[in-house]
RNA sequence: GCCGAGGUGGCGGAAUGGUAGACGCGAGGGACUUAAAAUCCCUUAUCCACUAUCGGAUGUGUGGGUUCAAUUCCCACCCUCGGCACCA
């Protein structure tokens, strides 16, 4: 009897020998068939590796491990996205320079990691914080400063009050810091921002090319936003001024009755009149200092003032009262709008709960209780629903029917398949030829225009905190902003400051900074102090993995034949952040000519969320379940394969290590039924068994392909259970599963291809093939069903005829007692089931 | 409120129109052992029947429908989880 597999020693063995023979190094010039396999690189944090970690990278390995076995040449690198908070703010409670327990932890991770034993090229490693990398991320900031995307303004942001620091509109997540969950506030700050929003449309149009999860390409099409409307402007009466406001529903222009603009509208003091100002001050002092988060919980529908100033509807000449309301948000159009009370719930609302502006909603149709409250009102201008344009009853009886809900853009509309009424020229039409004729009817008579709005905001990218990379900027004594010539690139990080969140950038505290700038622009120049939000240092590092290291951002005929990214595995919470961000650079990249490519990622997969009794792990929870004893103590086979074997990939689940004794048993189990029983001596197989083979290696094969390794292994355990009960196997078939092994459990695969005799590493042979002919069995088994009910089963030869079927069918002891009543119908399945109905 | 995903044994889950519960955990029983661990064998959705392990009824959130046949397709509802949320 030999010795029990013990995974501690063998694995260390492997881990060496692989690592020795370099068999996880790819020559980037010399592939041929490249397959760049990427997970979203992490940040090293006190807290180490934990559950997380392990449940995206070993499937991800298993996946780069099975194509190389495909004969692909598979690049997977792994590194450090090492800017960020954590380290600074552990720096201000130790004093420990965020440089140095980075390193530390940077040093720990890298002893974890190589224990799972993922086939990571360590020689093209990345550390966002090391020099030679942020020079590249300085680099980029320049090349978007020369091509004009990247600009100084000043604006009301986001800023966290505990993380001391302005973040970007994708960072704020239900008006809270997505970081740390404190409630963001307004600040009007002159920061720089990325003009993401230059590249809306290339953004939009290029989640068509991906494969990427529908889910994910969806969040980022609602992030973007786009709506096609118009912009119309509004002459004001007495004054010599004009107020635009953005629809997308130009076609109801006659049935707007007032106007309605955002509280920090540049014209509300402007156009208020003098007996409105006090009103219109107490209002603005109500809600302008409200923070994001307040106004969107409590809008109140209730709260708005008269500016006393009127406007004329270019189309009907009517006078509309203009109104400043909280329901109107500056960020988005124009910070204005026009108000069809009779046809938009919100404005309907704001008319309805007013007194002064209810004479402009005319009720005309009869409460219905299957008609929305809003709806029971009609103007003289309400533009929709009419089949037959007249008889307005008859119209809102048939919302019982089907046809009167149509979807445009993505919104319930009402609208028959009938007509505009009440609308003058539009008339007759339905609403998108009324909105394609509205929008010539504005530009002949120029008072507006089609245009394209976009919910996207361009990216902030400075951040008031020192553990980043210096924004490359320096001010001349007259406070204009100069790039830092490439010469002077890395623009190194200072070191001499101290770690005090003051909500100024803490690199104004150091000597050097300023001194170095005096030194190489002259005397009053000054550096800016801002760092650049982590997000840019990894919106390109798949691009440095690349690069080893070298000169240039990345080898452009390197680059050309790696990206994009074949296989990019990470989690579902970057889809409308790092996803985005990393889009645009490859993008602007692109467009500045240093890549090939404008998609980044090819194929795009997230790995589930694993809980720790339904919560999310978090070191502030202190449920962080850290994978350490469970390799030490069962290895890094069995810790994998468990975590595969928990569910679907992209499921997750809640945490418990209550099944692991399955896949111990399983790795104990294998390891022995096939140095035991595999032997040379035996020359071939029971064709059961060779037939169960082939079988499983379609199936595995199929499964790790698509990412179903929980299948893939329960298919290799089911083999297990069938093998085991067998004498002796051929060698042949005990190599054939080492190999089936290889990408699910690297380390037992290698020793059961050394054991056998195997030449070389078990990673480095092919994917076995399987021959079709072998896996179809000599019997198959057909299912009787009486009534839709089974009532037994026969096995017949596979070449049976349907005949030959039916009758033994008809035979089968308990088929007899169902069918004496006679037979009406019979259903055959060929190779499945019968069906008799009686 | 809107959009999306989902609801299957004691538990994780499998099956995407054709024998529901693969595979694994746990549990119960047995073998080995002085004993325990480990290992191996049997049983394990629920209920009824049982003179051998034959058999029968029910069963995939709830209620309807389509079909010879539905976890799978259609309609309505309930619940859970994710995302978005005054976007004009």
């Amino acid at each position: 009897m030999l010795e029990p597999y013990d995974p501690s020693k063998a694995e260390a063995t492997w881990q060496k020998k692989w690592e020795e023979a370099g068999v996880f190094k790819t020559d980037l010039q010399k592939a041929k068939n490249p397959f760049y396999s990427l997970v979203m690189f992490p940040y090293p944090s006190g807290d180490k590796l934990h559950i997380g970690h392990w449940y995206n990278y070993a499937p991800a390995d298993s996946i780069a491990r099975f194509k190389k076995m495909q004969g692909y040449d598979v690049f997977s690198p792994m590194g450090f996205d090492a800017f960020g908070l954590p380290a600074e703010n552990y720096a201000i409670k130790t004093g420990v320079h965020p440089a140095e327990s980075t390193k530390k932890n940077v040093e720990t991770m890298i002893t974890q990691l190589k224990k799972i034993g993922c086939m990571y090229d360590w020689d093209k490693t990345v550390n966002t914080t090391d020099p030679s990398y942020y020079r590249f991320t300085q680099w980029l900031f320049l090349e978007m400063f020369k091509h004009k995307l990247a600009y100084k303004k000043k604006g009301n942001v986001n800023f966290c009050p505990s993380c001391q620091t302005v973040l970007a509109n994708e960072q704020v997540k239900e008006g809270r810091c997505e970081r740390c969950d404190t409630e963001v506030i307004q600040k009007p700050l002159e920061q720089w921002y990325w003009s993401i929003t230059r590249y809306s449309q290339k953004l939009l149009d290029g989640l068509a090319e991906i494969d990427w999860p529908e889910k994910t390409k969806y969040m980022q099409q609602e992030w973007i936003g786009r709506s096609e409307g118009a912009e119309i402007d509004f002459d004001l009466v007495g004054l010599n001024e004009k107020l635009t406001i953005f629809t997308t529903r130009q076609d109801t222009i006659f049935g707007a009755t007032f106007i309605v603009v955002a509280p920090e509208h540049p014209l509300v003091k402007k156009i208020t009149t003098k007996e409105k100002q006090k009103d219109i001050s107490a209002f603005l002092g109500r809600v302008l200092h409200k923070t994001e988060l307040q106004r969107k919980t409590d809008v109140s529908f209730f709260d708005g003032e008269d500016t006393g100033a009127c406007a004329i509807n270019p189309v009907t000449g009517d006078k509309m009262p203009i109104y400043v309301a909280e329901y109107v948000l500056m960020s988005y159009g124009k910070g204005a709008i026009m108000a069809v009370p009779s046809h938009d719930e919100r404005d309907f609302d704001f008319a309805e709960r007013r007194e002064d502006l209810r004479p402009l909603i005319k009720p005309v149709i009869r409460p219905d209780k299957h008609v929305a409250n809003f709806n029971s009102y009609i103007h003289r201008g309400f533009a929709v629903v009419l089949r037959d344009g007249g008889d307005l009853d008859a119209a809102f009886k048939r919302r019982d029917e089907d046809d009167y809900q149509l979807v445009l853009q993505g919104k319930k509309c009402w609208r028959g398949p009938g007509q505009i009424i009440n609308s003058d020229f539009l008339n007759g039409l339905d609403v998108e030829q009324a909105k394609k004729k509205m929008v010539q009817w504005l530009e002949k008579n120029k008072k507006g225009k089609a245009i394209i709005n976009y919910r996207l905001r361009d990216w902030l990218v400075s951040r008031q905190r020192y553990w980043g990379a210096p924004i490359p900027i320096v001010y001349d004594p007259k406070g204009q902003p100069h790039p830092v010539p490439e010469e002077h690139l890395p623009w190194l990080l200072p070191t001499d400051v101290e770690f005090k969140p003051t909500g100024e950038s803490p690199l104004r505290h150091s000597k050097e900074f300023k001194s170095r700038t005096e030194k190489i622009f002259g005397k009053g120049w000054t550096p800016e102090y801002d760092t650049m939000d982590t997000f840019v240092c990894s919106s390109f590092y798949y691009l440095r993995y690349l690069a080893e290291g070298g000169k240039s951002l990345v080898d452009s005929s390197i680059e050309k034949k790696w990206m994009p990214v074949s296989l990019y595995i990470g989690g579902p919470e970057h889809a409308c952040m790092h996803l985005i961000y990393a889009r645009f650079v490859m993008m602007a990249l692109k467009d500045f000519g240093y890549v090939s490519h404008s998609e980044p990622f090819r194929k795009l997969v997230h790995q589930g969320l694993i809980t720790n009794k339904g919560a999310k792990m978090s070191k502030s929870k202190g449920n962080v379940v850290s994978p350490d004893a469970f390799v030490k103590e069962h290895g890094s086979d069995v810790f994998r394969m468990y975590l595969m074997f928990m569910g679907p990939f992209e499921a997750g689940g809640d945490w418990s290590d209550l099944g692991i004794n399955g896949v111990v048993r399983f790795v104990k189990r294998m390891h022995r039924a096939i140095t035991e029983k595999s032997d040379k001596k035996v020359s071939a197989d029971k064709p059961a068994i060779t037939a169960a083979l082939h079988k499983t290696i379609k199936k595995v094969g199929e499964d790790i392909e698509g990412l179903r390794f929980n299948t893939a292994i329960s298919a290799l355990m089911e083999f297990l259970n069938l093998i085991e009960k067998e004498e002796a196997l051929s060698l042949d078939l005990g190599k054939t599963v080492a190999l089936l092994l290889a990408p699910l459990a690297p380390h037992l695969a290698e020793e059961l291809w050394s054991v056998l005799g195997g030449k070389g590493f078990a990673i480095e042979q092919s994917w076995p093939k399987y021959d079709p002919a072998l896996i179809v069995e000599s019997t198959m088994t057909v299912v009787i069903q009486v009534n839709g009910k089974v009532r037994g089963d026969i096995v017949v030869s596979k070449d049976a005829t349907k005949d030959d079927i039916l009758s033994l069918a008809k035979a089968n002891e308990n088929v007899k007692k169902y069918i004496e009543a006679g037979i009406k119908k019979e259903i055959y399945v060929p190779g499945k089931l019968v069906s008799l109905v009686v």
